[in-house]
DNA sequence: TCTGGGGTCCTAGGACCC
DNA sequence: TCTGGGGTCCTAGGACCC
């Protein structure tokens, strides 16, 4: 039998909970984002796809969003009835024959032996469905980059396979952005090289890439290009490298005295949140956003590493006094960083 | 288009040591 | 007075993803 990858992603999954406890927004432009108020400063997290008609997308601002669709409906994000249908979803997944590496809320990865990826795909849909009423579009491919590139063209609810035969066919003529792992700025970067297309990164030279992104994300940046991808699907679980909280005001903080005050709360509610991981902390950081969004951050390495909320929260406003700037304030974070 | 909040990983430069 | 090569730690920032 032949290993394949399958990626299982939930269509509009915000929107589609929403829909499940609301059965009567089914087939209306729902935008799920901040706290649901389209006035807010907030963007969208997941928009349905009558939403999506409008041009609504996810990071798109709510008041952007609500211009385009006014009589789109807005919703609140409810992270623990999110959380509750993900664990539904991976759960069902997890009786698959099969290796679960799970991507975030709304998405898997699963390492199959099977001769027939569609049929095996069709049973995660069905099972998915029946658990959840939730439906899901999956992926098929020779490793992860592939299965993961292949989704979008299942979208919705449906089913794609990429194979090392069919990569170039299908996305050689598409801009390098289209692959998993390049953003704008890369592409952007890329174009300055003569590279625009994903054919032509898959035959551009892997020492002139290292040369103008490093020695790591150069040769990487090739094998992207080809499609190829050695990385296994793990099972193994998650282990948590830091944990932040961030905030951005309503109305800008003018104040210094009123930024500290923050600082100081967002560190002590952290501290709290870290106890329950057990963890201690060995670095704290501080982010502060200014009104016309630039945005740094500072960090100070604690003393020792600690769970001590009194220690954490004075590394907080150490690494605040760093910044000498106090200009208007946006936002404010702060992200703890755990020992290994 | 007045631009969230949660993360991860990589790079580069300076300090410092041998 | 001018100077090597390597290694590690620390900090800031960049880029990307969900």
């Amino acid at each position: 039998v032949a290993s394949w990858v399958l990626h299982v992603d939930l269509d509009q999954f915000l929107a589609a909970v929403e829909v499940l406890r609301r059965p009567e927004l089914r087939g209306l432009p729902i935008v799920v984002g901040g706290r649901g108020d389209p006035t807010e400063r907030g963007v969208v997290s997941t928009a349905s796809y009558e939403a999506r008609a409008f041009g609504v997308r996810s990071g798109l601002p709510l008041r952007t969003a609500a211009r385009r669709c006014p009589e789109a409906v807005f919703l609140p994000v409810d992270f623990p009835v999110y959380e509750a249908a993900s664990a539904v979803v991976m759960a069902t997944l997890r009786d698959l024959d099969a290796v679960v590496e799970v991507m975030g809320w709304d998405e898997a990865f699963l390492g199959v032996e099977t001769d027939d990826p569609e049929a095996f795909a069709r049973e995660i849909q069905r099972r998915v469905l029946e658990a959840t009423g939730l439906e899901c579009s999956v992926g098929i491919g020779q490793n992860k980059v592939q299965a993961k590139l292949a989704t979008g063209f299942g979208k919705p609810a449906g089913i794609f396979r990429l194979t090392d035969e069919t990569w170039l066919p299908v996305l050689g003529d598409k801009g390098t952005d289209a692959l998993w792992g390049i953003g704008s700025k890369t592409a952007k970067k890329l174009r300055a090289l003569g590279i625009e297309t994903v054919r032509e990164l898959a035959a551009a030279d892997p020492a002139e890439l290292a040369a103008a992104f490093g020695p790591t994300i150069g040769p990487w940046l090739v094998r992207l290009g080809i499609g190829r991808d050695r990385s296994p699907v793990s099972a193994t679980p998650w282990v948590r490298r830091s944990r932040g909280r961030e905030v951005t005001y309503q109305e800008n903080l003018e104040d210094w005295d009123e930024v500290r005050r923050e600082v100081a709360a967002l560190a002590r509610r952290l501290a709290g949140e870290v106890l329950d991981d057990g963890r201690p902390v060995v670095r704290v950081a501080v982010k502060v956003r200014y009104a016309p969004f630039f945005t740094s951050t500072h960090a100070r390495q604690l003393p020792e590493p600690t769970l001590d909320a009194g220690a954490i929260e004075a590394g907080a406003l150490a690494a605040l006094e760093v910044f000498t700037d106090r200009r208007p304030v946006r936002l404010l974070g702060v992200r703890t960083e755990l020992a290994l």
